[in-house]
DNA sequence: CGCGACGTTGATTTGCCTCAACGATTGTGG
DNA sequence: CCACAATCGTTGAGGCAAATCAACGTCGCG
């Protein structure tokens, strides 16, 4: 189990003891998610929150028509789940699964709860990376709202260039929430523009 | 001041001695914000963390075009504020102003920060409380990307009944992502289906 | 009263979708 | 190691949901 990246993670919002970290790590559990596997699907409880360590996932849900639509990759050092499954642990409707092979670390809700009862400075943790994450989805919703496609897709390729090497061209579109077909014509705009 | 709507909200997460309450209250301030004033504004540092106790003020933020976006309501015993500036302590880009004339209660950044030293149970809370907003706000993503204008009206129409009471149709209509002109014509089409 | 904010309605336009066809890769079973 | 299917991206023609623009009626309020 590589832990090098997790402790790091944990440590850029709250310092902890040789023995904190200890307890910390008996908790999680380790997990290979590997290329187009589900790691999470529809309609089950949401048991655990996964941590990237190496490889990339997708996180999304699937409307009635049957289409897609990306909700969030995870990269090494991101957590991913389907909060609301998780905080209720009643059935979600988040599906995860590798975009790639990849090693993941799990939490599960009950090992969160009681590492909050054992080592309280991770409700502080928490709290911080929920935080953070909520300010990204607002800012999502924002530009969503307030950016034309062509301009949502500027953005994400400056925000996360890294996520364009794992992530197939029709996920960036879903997570951008236009067609696939579309993005590629706005792909071929872009080049001529360029050229 | 009028505490019990603030306690009441407390008391769902976690619970509190006459003490603690006491500490918690010390730290509010209460303030009044009357119709169209503005309670925050674009380029200000969000200092406080907003709880109306009556009224009703709406978030929002101002593109390049000068079009408002209406990012979140706020009714009483909901907390509203411009997350990443409350938490960067940088200048923001959301507006706050009342829809109705309303009252607040104020929690600065720093007397949330003093709270988490003197009651640490106020983590755990603060905690919660970000992450019911982190899935109503995925939730809220994810029905933009998959509803069209009309199913996302009906849908905000059975949530959240009451803003409709308080917030004005183009209001509305900024907060479900269309124009004004737009969702006259929804609701046209809906009264007429209706009868 | 008269002005500004608000909602409605219609004509026109447009950003993005749908559908369909096609090449390039990838991967998989025989 | 090859044949074949599946996945992925591209391109074009046509269509639709929602935007834009403009005109108008109503109401509340200084």
């Amino acid at each position: 189990m590589n832990t090098d990246l997790i402790l790091q993670n944990v440590a850029r919002h709250i310092s902890l003891t040789e023995a904190e970290k200890k307890i910390f790590l008996s908790l999680l559990q380790s997990k290979t998610v590997k290329r187009r596997q589900s790691h999470l699907a529809e309609g089950e409880v949401c048991v655990d929150s996964t941590f990237v360590v190496q490889g990339a996932l997708k996180g999304f849900t699937v409307d009635k028509n049957g289409i897609e639509h990306v909700i969030s990759f995870a990269l090494p050092g991101w957590w991913i789940a389907d909060m609301y499954s998780f905080i209720s642990q009643k059935p979600g409707t988040l599906n995860i699964e590798g975009l790639v092979d990849s090693e993941v670390l799990l939490l599960s809700r009950t090992n969160q709860q009681k590492l909050y009862e054992e080592v309280p400075k991770f409700e502080r943790f928490y709290r911080i990376l929920v935080e953070n994450s909520l300010v990204a989805s607002q800012q999502r919703l924002v530009n969503n709202l307030s950016l034309a496609a062509e301009e949502r897709y500027l953005h994400f390729t400056e925000k996360y260039p890294s996520i364009i090497e794992y992530a197939p061209q029709h996920s960036i579109a879903s997570y951008l929430g236009i067609t696939p077909e579309f993005l590629s014509k706005i792909r071929g705009r872009l080049a001529r523009k360029q050229s």
